[in-house]
DNA sequence: GCGCCAGATTGACGATCATCAATGTAGTGT
DNA sequence: ACACTACATTGATGATCGTCAATCTGGCGC
């Protein structure tokens, strides 16, 4: 099925010259820990309940909306929290999540 | 520490009406198969040393630059290449892979 | 046919993850 | 003080993941 025809068999031919990997390591691993917070479809759905909302949702409406129980919805969105991709705010007994724009641009960035 | 202050405590205050989340499940899980082949280091390095390269890289290549096993790197390629991320093609003894801008943009598109 | 090569696949290991029951920690109202 | 509530944390379990050595597959040249 190829269509190019092949030369010959020479080490050479294949590889070119090469150059270092374009991402640094660190960086990539601070990219690599941001899209795994998005890489659970529960997280997934828990942002964008979040972040179509408009404004904020509280934590309650979370557990009941998701259908996982309290202590997996807090652990989902601390991860969220720490992504930076959410931002929590206690008031009174209840927590509010808003959505943190600025990081899902930063993370739309790096795909383009 | 609250800024507002706090009517009284009941439960109906702080709960809206819930509504079933954003996303639905299946499109969730799609989504985050395909994050996922994002959240890990060697694939992000991976993925744009192939996207920024231009053209085509030789998988021979891949090896050299990861400082990864053969096996390893072969793993993390159909990663990204199932994800639609990543085009592979054969000719002759060595693959060449190509990135892929559509799934990129719905990517992206997800984010905004 | 045979030998060599690039890359994929298998199998196994340790590490990380998602989940929930039980418990802990603040905050509120009496 | 006490009881109650919303959420966080702990601990444990089963599942998934990243990694590599060994092996398999397909392609080339002789």
């Amino acid at each position: 099925m190829p269509a190019h025809k092949l030369a010959t068999i020479d080490p050479i031919a294949c590889c070119s010259p090469v150059s270092a990997l374009a991402l640094d390591a660190e960086h990539a691993e601070l990219l690599a820990r941001s899209f795994a917070a998005l890489s659970d479809p529960i997280r997934l759905r828990l942002l964008s309940f979040v972040s179509s909302s408009g404004g904020e949702v509280c934590a309650c409406d979370l557990v009941d909306a998701s259908g996982r129980s309290q202590p997996t919805v807090s652990h989902h969105m601390k991860i969220l929290v720490d992504a930076g991709l959410v931002e929590r705010e206690k008031r009174g007994l209840w927590v509010w999540y808003r959505a943190a724009p600025a990081q899902l641009d930063a993370l739309r960035a790096v795909l383009g």
